[in-house]
DNA sequence: ATCATAGAGTGGTCAGACCACGGACTGACC
DNA sequence: GGTCAGTCCGTGGTCTGACCACTCTATGAT
C-alpha cells in the first residue's frame, strides 16, 4: 500500500552510487552550500577511496541532476537548488501520460487556487504592489501578444510567490515548462481579439481586488472563473476553427 | 522574467552530456519504451563514437535519474516513469527552504482540493467503490495507529487517483515522501484518542458523501474543513505538550 | 603600465585490462 | 527421463595511467 513512499534505505552496491549518496546527503544536510567548490577530481577520488572514473560517474550524475556545476578547467561548484531540474523530471515522468498538456493545467489551477488563499493571509504590501504593477503592465502590453503572454505568466507567478509557500512556488515553477508548451500549442487556436483581451484584464483585476481585500473565498472563486472562461474560449475557438475548416472543404 | 522557463537548447559541450541528451530525447519521444533493453556498454560506446567511461557517465546519470535500471551481469533496461525520482528532486529542491514539512502540507491541500473537484466530475463507479472500501478499512483500523495512518493516506490517494489527472497524481506522489516525514515528525505530538479518531472517520465520511453526490463545492469545503481541523488539533496538542513540559520543569 | 606568453592546475577523454555477477548450457547423477 | 551441479560466456564494475583541452595566473618583454 505504501510502496510509493518507501525510502530507499538500501546501501547502493556500486561505488558510484555510494559516492552519489555521499554528496547528496551532504547537500541535503546543508553541509555543502551553494557556491562551494569541490576538491579536484584526483584528490576527491583519493579521499573517498575510489578511482577517478567512478568518482566522475557520481559527479556527472549530480551535475545532470542540476546539483553541481562542473566547468572545464575550473572545477566543480555546488549549484543553488533549481526548479528547472524538477521541471525536467516532471516532464520525463509525465511524458508517457496522455493529454499532459491539458492535464498540467489542472495542476496549475490546484497550485494557484491554494496559493491565492494563502496570499490573502500572508501577502505583504510589497507583494501586492508588485502584483498591481504587473496588472498595469498587462494593460500596457495588450497589443503585443508576446509581451502580453509573458506579463500574464508573471502576474500569476507573483500571486504564487505572494503565498509565501516555497513548496507551491517550486511546484509551480516545475510545471512552467509544460505550461509554456501547452500555451504555445494553443496559441494556434486562440486569437487576441479586443473583446477577449479586455475581458482578460478585467478578470485579472477582479482577482487582484479580492486578494487586496484579503478575501480567500472570493479570490479563489474569481480565479476559478478566470480559468473557466479561458477554457470556454479555447473550446469555442477550437469549434469555430473546425467549422471554418469544414467550410473551406 | 521568463528565465525559469527557458529550455536549455544549448548543445552539451561534453561527450557524456551529448549521450545523455541523446537517450533522454529517445525516452521523451517514446522511441525507447519501458522494459526495453539497451545494447551492451562496449557496443553502445562503439555505436555512439565515445569511449566506454564516457558512455558509462551518461548511463549512470540516467540511472540516478531513475530512467534506467542497470543491473550487474544483466544489462541496462529502460525503467517506467517513476514518481520517486520526482520526490527525490523535490526533496532536494526544497531542502534549503525553511518549514518545508509544514509547507508541503499546503501543496497537499492544493492538489487534493483540485483533485476532489475533478473527481466529482470524472470519478467512475469503481473509483467510488474503492474509496468507500477504504472508508470501511479506516473504521476497522482505528485501534492500530500504524495501519490507520496507512489507510488514511490510501484514502486520500484514492481521491487523487479518482480525479483522473496524471499530473495531479504524480505531483501528489512526489510530495508523499515529505508528507510522510511531516507525518512521522508530528506523530510525537498527536495522540489517537477515541474522540479524535471518531471525528476523523466522520470527516472522511463527509468528504466521501459529497464526492458521491458529485458536489464539487461541498466536497472541497468539507475537505478543507478536515484539513483545518487537523491543523487545529496539531496546534492544540503542541500547546498542551509545551504546557506539560512547562509543568514538568 | 600593458600585453603576450608559458606554466600549473583542472576537467575531458581514452585505451586496455581485470574482477564480479548472472544466466545458460552441458554434463553427470539419480 | 528428469534433476541438479559445474562451467563458460556475456555483462556491468573497477582500476591504472596516460594524454588532451580549457582556464587562470604569474612572469617576462615591450
Amino acid at each position: 500500500m505504501l510502496d510509493i513512499v518507501r525510502q530507499d534505505n538500501e546501501e547502493p552496491s556500486t561505488g558510484a552510487g555510494r559516492v552519489f549518496t555521499f554528496f547528496r546527503d551532504r547537500l541535503l544536510s546543508g553541509e555543502l552550500k551553494a557556491g562551494d567548490r569541490l576538491l579536484g577530481e584526483r584528490e576527491l577520488a583519493l579521499a573517498l577511496g575510489v578511482s577517478r572514473p567512478v568518482l566522475r560517474e557520481a559527479l556527472r550524475s549530480l551535475a545532470m541532476l542540476g546539483l553541481l556545476d562542473i566547468r572545464h578547467g575550473r572545477g566543480a561548484y555546488v549549484r543553488s537548488a533549481d526548479a528547472s531540474v524538477l521541471g525536467q523530471a516532471l516532464t520525463l515522468c509525465l511524458a508517457p501520460e496522455p493529454n499532459i498538456l491539458d492535464d498540467v493545467l489542472q495542476a496549475r489551477i490546484a497550485i494557484e487556487c491554494q496559493a491565492i488563499r494563502l496570499a490573502c493571509l500572508r501577502a505583504s504590501e510589497r507583494d501586492l504592489q508588485a502584483i498591481a504593477a504587473l496588472l498595469d503592465t498587462l494593460v500596457d502590453s495588450l497589443d503585443d501578444p508576446e509581451r502580453g503572454g509573458g506579463t500574464d505568466y508573471a502576474f500569476h507567478l507573483a500571486i504564487v510567490r505572494a503565498s509565501g509557500s516555497g513548496a507551491l512556488m517550486k511546484i509551480y515553477e516545475a510545471i512552467s515548462p509544460l505550461l509554456m508548451r501547452s500555451h504555445v500549442e494553443r496559441r494556434r487556436d486562440t486569437f487576441r481579439e479586443p473583446a477577449i483581451t479586455s475581458g482578460l484584464v478585467d478578470a485579472h483585476r477582479q482577482v487582484f481586488l479580492a486578494l487586496a481585500e484579503r478575501n480567500p473565498d472570493e479570490a479563489e472563486r474569481r480565479l476559478r472563473e478566470h480559468f473557466a472562461i479561458g477554457d470556454g474560449l479555447r473550446r469555442n475557438n477550437l469549434i469555430s476553427t473546425y467549422q471554418r475548416q469544414g467550410m473551406d472543404t
